[in-house]
DNA sequence: AATTAATAGTTGTTTTTGTAACTAACAAGG
DNA sequence: CCTTGTTAGTTACAAAAACAACTATTAATT
C-alpha cells in the first residue's frame, strides 16, 4: 500500500476542511447532543438567538447559511421543547420573529460555556498568532465578511 | 438584530470549520457529481485506489477515517460502474483487494486534474506561507499525521 | 479439536438531509 | 381591483447517512 502518484488527498484543501470540520463537531456533538438531545441545525439556531436576541428564520438562515427548511425544522423542536418562543410580525404576518424561553436561555448559557472552553482547548494548540490567521482563513473560505475590529 | 452577547459564532471554530469545509465541498462536487454522478465517498475512495494502486476496504476506511459501510456501498457502487475491481485474497478470504479498472483510472486522472486546479484556486487567496500553515493546521486538527518532509 | 472471540465486509432499519412542491401573506404593474 | 410575481415558512417525498445486526472467515483459548 505505497503510493504510486503525486497527488496527495491529505494535501488537498476540500478534503482537509472536511475532515478537520468532522472530527471537531464530533467532538463538541457530545455536548448539545448527549446533554440536550440536539442536533446541529438546533444548537445553530439556539445560539444565533442566545447571541442575537431576536431573529426571523428567514435572518437567521441568511446569516449562518442555512437552508430554510433546516430553520424550519430546528425552530418545530426547540418550540416543541419550549427553548423557542414564537410570535407573528403584526406589520408582515408572514414571519415571525423567534426569541429563547428563559429554558433556552439557560440552554444557551450552558452550551456558550462549553463551545468557548473546547474553542480554546483547539486554539491551545497553536499560537495566537496562528489561531488568529486560521480564523481569518477560514472565514475568507467560508465567504464570511470580516467582523469590522474596533480599532 | 443587533448583538446582545460577546460570544460570536463566526469565531467559533467548529462552526467556522464546517462552513468552510461545506462551501469547499459544495463547489468540489460539480466535478464528481455532474461528471460522474459520483458520490462523497465514492470519489474518496476512488482517489485512494488512484493514489495507492491497490487497497482493501478496511484500509481505505483507516486512512480516510470513513466508516466500513459507507466504503462498502462506496466500492459496490463503484464496481458496478465498472471502475473498480474485486479479487479475494487467498491467504485471508475475509479482505478483498480494490484496484481500479482502466475506466477507474481515467476517471480518476480527469478528477485528479481538476482536484488540483480547485485547490490551487482556492490556495491562491493567500500567500504561499499562509497555505503551508493552514494545511499544517488542517492535519493537526484533523488527527493526521503530518507526512515525513524528504528533507 | 471445540468453543469463543475477533475481523472484513454486507445488509437492513431508522434518522437526517436534500429537493421540490406547496400555502399564506404581501407587493407591484396594469 | 386583479393578475402576476415574491417572500416566509411548512410539508411531502426521495436520497443519503447513522447505527445495529448479520454472515463468513480467521485467530485465540481451553
Amino acid at each position: 500500500m505505497t503510493e504510486k502518484d503525486d497527488f496527495s488527498l491529505q494535501d488537498f484543501l476540500p478534503f482537509l476542511l472536511n475532515r478537520a470540520a468532522e472530527d471537531s463537531s464530533l467532538e463538541f456533538q457530545a455536548h448539545y447532543k448527549n446533554r440536550y438531545g440536539m442536533l446541529r441545525n438546533e444548537w445553530r439556531v439556539l445560539f444565533h438567538l442566545g447571541i442575537f436576541g431576536q431573529m426571523t428564520a428567514k435572518e437567521i438562515g441568511d446569516r449562518a447559511k442555512i437552508h430554510k427548511t433546516k430553520i424550519s425544522r430546528a425552530v418545530a423542536k426547540l418550540a416543541a421543547r419550549r427553548f423557542v418562543s414564537r410570535s407573528r410580525d403584526e406589520n408582515d404576518r408572514r414571519s415571525e420573529h423567534l426569541r429563547l424561553t428563559p429554558a433556552g436561555e439557560a440552554a444557551y448559557r450552558d452550551l456558550r460555556s462549553q463551545a468557548q472552553s473546547y474553542d480554546a482547548q483547539l486554539a491551545a494548540r497553536f499560537t495566537p498568532a496562528e489561531v488568529a490567521l486560521l480564523r481569518h482563513m477560514l472565514r475568507q473560505l467560508a465567504g464570511i465578511e470580516e467582523a469590522p475590529t474596533g480599532k
